[in-house]
DNA sequence: CTTGTAATGGAACGATCATTCCAATACAAG
DNA sequence: CTTGTATTGGAATGATCGTTCCATTACAAG
């Protein structure tokens, strides 16, 4: 029965990232993703020229929906460590009470996949560690005003270890089972940061 | 010509890691395999049961030829903080130095794309896992014998967090091309474990 | 109702994949 | 030299892949 309810193509770019996101972009296959999303192959190729081009609209929502719910109250005016510590507490929650296979972060497995000539995947991958350090970064800048323990520099480089840090995180979450071990490494990473920056850790 | 020099096989795995490391699992074929090992089809099906077996044999010998050289010192009895730092150092000037695109580490290019049922491959990153938070362990027990400054606990958790946070180094060194900014994280993570462990941060 | 549009299900295509198979052949052992 | 074995290059297989194409059809606009 061709065209039944037309639905707006968000739908397609939704079912197909949590396709992308569970499977993975090499896995899946188009077959899949017809069958995943409930759109046709024409309709499919007709919104985009090919799976790169599908995978890459899937890369930007992914920001919309996966990381701003998270990440925006790190990035909110006046964001402290506390917003951090949640941040990181969202994200394990997030995963913990996810029914399925351990999918750990989009962006994380895309990196690992990434054909080094690929220039264009690169970009949303680019974007999304600079989003974070950047968030991070103004954290960190905001604690420091009041203690003065770091240099800019410092901070700079604090940030950029907690983007790397937290992708860690989203790593080995691929193979952990036990969220109760991903709390000890986010309790660590707060103490630590909050240590060098010479501030009281936020419980 | 066929039965040219019989070479041992162990130039089969070793090309063939190479070959994973490079491109990754699912991108590279047995066609692929075959050219760049120069092990013909009928020799890699005689010796292995099929892509997922070699693959298996190419993961156990990158803990001999990548992992071990590197991070034997830090197994090593009497090793200190100095010996993870460069450990580190180790790593980075390895990628820096290697004449070809940002491999990454195989395990946590593994990790990224690992079927969650596949239980097996699951074994050799448990392994790769382990053994890098059971020889930061020992360190830091080493060193926290003398200020006893951390829990039995802290301690562990702290080699977990060192081993997640070395997994986001090699993963977000996929697309990094500035070997300065790992020495950066490095450094970070150094001084970061230091100031825990309430010992001088080793330079 | 008529027309135009948008989406359908599914066939078709050429490429590539992992795997199997085999006749041909080089070398070691006798 | 003869035999046995290990390895070869390459054909063959059956499956799956991304992509293209299209007749068919539901719905909106007139």
């Amino acid at each position: 029965m061709p065209r039944p309810i037309s639905q707006s193509r968000t739908d397609l770019v939704d079912n197909a990232l949590a396709a992308f996101w569970n499977v993975g972009f090499q896995a899946i296959s188009m077959g899949d993703l017809v069958q995943e999303t409930g759109v046709s192959r024409g309709s499919i190729y007709s919104d985009f020229k090919g799976k790169r081009e599908l995978f890459h609209a899937c890369l930007a929502r992914y920001q919309e929906v996966a990381v701003t719910p998270k990440f925006a109250r790190v990035e909110a005016e006046g964001a402290k460590l506390s917003e951090i510590k949640q941040f990181l507490e969202d994200g394990i929650a997030s995963q913990e009470s996810f029914d399925g296979p351990m999918r750990g972060c989009l962006v994380v497995n895309t990196l690992a996949q990434l054909d080094p000539a690929d220039k264009e995947t690169k970009q949303y991958l680019d974007f999304h560690t600079t989003r974070l350090t950047n968030g991070f970064r103004t954290v960190f800048e905001r604690e420091n005003a009041l203690t003065g323990a770091l240099s800019d520099q410092d901070v700079i480089a604090l940030a950029e270890f907690t983007t790397t840090s937290v992708l860690g995180l989203w790593s080995i979450s691929r193979k952990i089972t036990d969220a109760d071990e991903m709390r000890r490494y986010a309790d660590m990473l707060m103490s630590l940061i909050s240590a060098k920056l010479g501030v009281e850790c936020p419980t």
